[in-house]
DNA sequence: CTTTGTGAAATTATTCACAGCA
DNA sequence: TGCTGTGAATAATTTCACAAAG
């Protein structure tokens, strides 16, 4: 009962890059940025192909749930082979938008915002970080590394004149939301939100959240259960 | 056909603290840390009591999955009522492991250990930070607010006089396994790994992620899908 | 041989919808 | 009336298992 002749009709079907216009799951979104540093660091070490299999087992997943996700974007394995490392990466990176640089600013010269302005895998992810801004005027005007940080009334005009599509969040609670109100205002189309509160955009930009309390927390639950193992935190 | 008169056995059933030994989905627990939140910035408010809609309603969940979510560990809400706010917060402190403080260490005084020191939050959470260690000489003895930066020598010792039971990593991707080894044989048993790199530390400890890189992939990806619109939490 | 891609089955998670209680 | 708790229905995700292909 598997496979009758009919199903599987002479018509080539489609096989150069099915754009995939069904649903993507989820967690298979999640799953891409893994499956592309595993094939950076492997390629880097001359590592020209890699198996399902050698995926799954890096990453701790079963390698036909690795086959299913990257299945989800068209087919790119060879059979009896794998994946073609160089091919891969670059296949995932464009699926991940990342064949695009985006200019992208902080807001909150607190320890957070401070931390990530150096954080140079920002640049090799897709951003640039050409800005900083704080509210506090005891701040705006020193210096973090090359940066000075700016006032933010000059928020609106900067993110239009250097096009920031990218705001990263990093102030207090309380602020979060006004502050994702006026970049959105100014232009921008996607948050990065390290503040711990749920952020209303309504369809006008899209958020991820990136939340240590719930990382602790989840930390202190498997604990307390004697659950051993590991998990990952961010969400959208 | 809903209900016949054998279903409800008189047999009260065990209304009170049935411990819940049966499977809890993951999901289930990445939100109680979400719930808890909500209901502290309620109960703050001088609000008392809370019904499931209106917590749904604040993180951006259905009633339903908030009502399911807290029967998995329980009968505490009041029909006609909602959750009273104090009860229900101790109850998901106590289901969360939060009634217990912990003592916890950050590895690597590079620009995120240094920015999670001073978070208060930690404290709040359950997590008394009292060490942070680091390898290069010349940042160890520093002084970071009002903790000193101790060489990585000294962590087998102080960990196991000062009880310290979760490790921060804040290392480079490079050192992250090793010092993961290094904290599970001083005796620690729970990990926040802050570096882009997967742990294996086998059924020793328990460890959770955050990942900057997969968040900031997440954004993109969905940014050049054109999605908008925010899915929120924190994730495995 | 090995390894992909994929239907079909199994598992897991969410939503629906309603009985019962205050 | 308003709201919980929960079976039953649905939907989403993972795993299985195997035909096709290098």
């Amino acid at each position: 009962m598997p496979s009758r002749d009919a199903d599987w009709d002479p018509t080539e079907r489609a096989k150069r890059d099915p754009p995939q216009r069904g649903k993507i799951p989820e967690p298979t979104i999640r799953r891409l940025s893994l499956y592309l540093r595993e094939l950076r660091e492997r390629e880097e070490t001359g590592q020209t192909t890699m198996s399902s299999k050698q995926l799954g087992e890096a990453l701790g997943l079963t390698d036909a749930q690795v086959r299913k996700d990257l299945a989800v974007f068209g087919q790119f394995g060879h059979p009896g082979v794998g994946y073609r490392t160089g091919e891969l990466i670059e296949r995932i990176r464009k699926i991940l938008g990342k064949d695009h640089q985006w200019n992208a600013c902080i807001v909150g010269a607190g320890n957070i915002g401070r931390a990530l302005l150096p954080y140079g895998r920002f640049r090799r992810d897709g951003f640039d970080l050409v800005a900083i801004f704080d509210r506090d005027p005891t701040v705006v005007g020193t210096s973090i590394g090359d940066h000075r940080v700016r006032p933010l009334e000059d928020l609106p005009s900067l993110v239009k004149s250097r096009e920031i599509k990218i705001g990263i969040i990093a102030v207090p609670a309380e602020a979060a939301q006004e502050t994702a109100n006026r970049l959105i205002e100014a232009g921008v189309i996607g948050l990065l939100n390290f503040a711990p509160r749920r952020l209303d955009v309504g369809q006008r930009a899209s958020v991820v959240n990136v939340d240590f309390s719930v990382a602790l927390e989840q930390l202190a639950f498997q604990i307390s259960l004697g659950h051993r193992g590991s998990t990952n935190a961010t969400k959208s």
